[in-house]
RNA sequence: GCGGUCGUGGCGAAGUGGUUAACGCAUCGGAUUGUGGUUCCGACAUUCGGGGGUUCGAUUCCCCUCGUCCGCCCCA
């Protein structure tokens, strides 16, 4: 019997781990340059949180969520996504009466979506997110666009892009939704069957149907940008004004739609323009929810937030042929050669650490020679050597690994020596 | 949910219906009784994802199953 991970599922091992530990200091670095906290909310939620916000007719809760029920016979769910979970805190612990608004908010933590492999694709992801909840401000829109660009920017991401929409408010998006039907209705028969369900379940989408992308009807179409009525269109207005005034390049597209229910007003997507990037471009998604939090049960406060994936991050990185740099992983190796330098050896371990040094020692009865290769293979600067002689001499051998250098150093100089070779 | 691809030692990778399953890397040991990154020599898969079938015989042929990777839908 043998195990193995679940599918779509990953173990991120150590020759990958220090990758993410670098990205993920990028992040806690820019979240508190822009003032935005820490929130950590439970990997699952109650089942009926994600049908309300997300949408009943999405495809994350039609077909890709994790549902279970608990000893106490509730439906729970292993959460698919971040937002609706953050605002459901932001509302059972009434933030909306914090002094300081907007509460903006970071998150960073697995998602879970039931799909099937592929590049960039998991069942259980990472998930980069930003929240900031209480402001109807455009720009805060930009600061969080803003936001997400800096992460990328100091990831050292190059191929990317920003591609802008606004689904407009519920007026909007309403007056759009008749006019798409009214559009698609005579002829629904000539598109495919997906575009043939979406005339019901949600119109929107059959604009960014990659089937039937070539069909006439699509060229005319009524465009969501024509249907924003004056508020919304005042609004996307200031943000692209905003977003144009620090500098970011964006692209609109009118067909970009977010799949997710609760999503008004400003759409975004920042995508992977490398070539050695997979057949999935989305880096990161997000959007304003206007009404999400009244959706839940609290008061009415706008919000506006994204995700990003870590895994796609490294992956456009990789794509990029990027890479990150890992320094040496020892100061100190060990040498012993019979168990009494063994022993001794141990000891000499535990005073470098205590000092701070980072240091290490063989646990495989290996010759020295073998010794000398893993010190080389770890890269540590400082061999210690210690044999019968230096045993009983109370000293050590210090070898420069560098320089090739060696010299004898009596037990009770050593810390200080080592400290004054590491500089 | 649908389509394709692949599954041989720690990793990479040959191979054939027939009995010793190449090779490279890594690892360990030795050449060099106590000194690394080079070189040379040696060791390292009762076994070819798992189960069943065909056969005198299967890692190689067939079926099932599990898993991988990639694409579609959609998304992060």
């Amino acid at each position: 019997m043998s195990f193995k991970v679940p599918r779509g599922t990953q173990d991120i091992l150590p020759s990958e781990s220090w990758k993410w530990q670098q990205v993920e200091s990028i992040l806690r670095e820019v979240c508190e340059i822009y003032r935005y906290k820490e929130i950590r909310t439970p990997i699952f939620e109650q089942t009926e949180l994600f049908q309300r916000t997300v949408g009943d007719t999405t495809d994350i809760v039609t077909k890709e969520m994790y549902t279970f029920m608990d000893r106490g016979n509730r439906s729970m769910t292993l959460r698919p996504e971040g937002t609706a979970p953050v605002v459901r805190s932001f509302v059972e612990n009434k933030m909306f009466g914090y002094p300081d608004q907007p509460v903006k908010l970071y998150y960073q933590g697995p998602m879970f979506r039931y799909e099937r492999q592929q590049a960039g694709r998991y069942r259980q992801f990472v998930q980069f997110g930003v929240e900031a909840i209480g402001s109807a401000d455009p720009a805060i829109d930009a600061e969080v666009i803003s936001l997400a660009m800096e992460v990328y920017k100091r990831a050292g991401l190059k191929d990317i892009k920003l591609v802008l929409n606004s689904l407009g408010d519920a007026e909007s998006r309403n007056a759009h939704r008749e006019a798409l039907v009214a559009h698609f209705t005579p002829s629904i028969g000539e598109l495919c069957k997906d575009c043939q369900s979406r005339l019901e379940k949600n119109p929107l989408r059959i604009l960014d149907c990659k089937v039937d992308r070539e069909h006439p009807l699509m060229a005319t179409a009524p465009s969501l940008t024509d249907y924003l009525n004056e508020e919304s269109k005042v609004y996307f207005d200031q943000v692209k004004n905003y977003l144009a005034a620090i500098d970011i390049v964006y692209e609109l597209d009118p067909n970009l739609v977010r799949g997710l229910d609760y999503y008004n007003h400003t759409a975004f997507e920042i995508m992977s323009t490398s070539d050695g990037f997979g057949a999935i471009t989305t880096l990161c998604g997000g959007g304003r929810y206007n009404g999400l939090a009244e959706e839940i049960g609290g008061p009415s406060a706008p919000g506006i937030g994204y995700a990003m994936s870590i895994e796609r991050l490294l992956l456009a990185l990789e794509a990029e042929g990027k890479s990150f740099k890992q320094g040496p992983e020892l100061d100190v190796y060990i040498v012993t050669l019979d168990e009494a330098a063994h022993r001794k050896g141990f000891n000499v371990l535990n005073e470098l650490r205590s000092a701070g040094v980072r240091a290490d020692m063989d646990y495989m009865d290996r010759k020295m020679k073998a010794q000398m290769k893993s010190a080389d293979r770890f890269n540590a600067k400082i061999v210690i050597i210690i044999g019968e002689d230096e045993v009983n001499e109370q000293v050590v051998q210090l070898k420069n690994m560098t320089e090739g250098t060696q010299e004898k150093v009596e037990d009770a100089n050593l810390i200080a020596k080592i400290k004054e070779q590491m500089e």
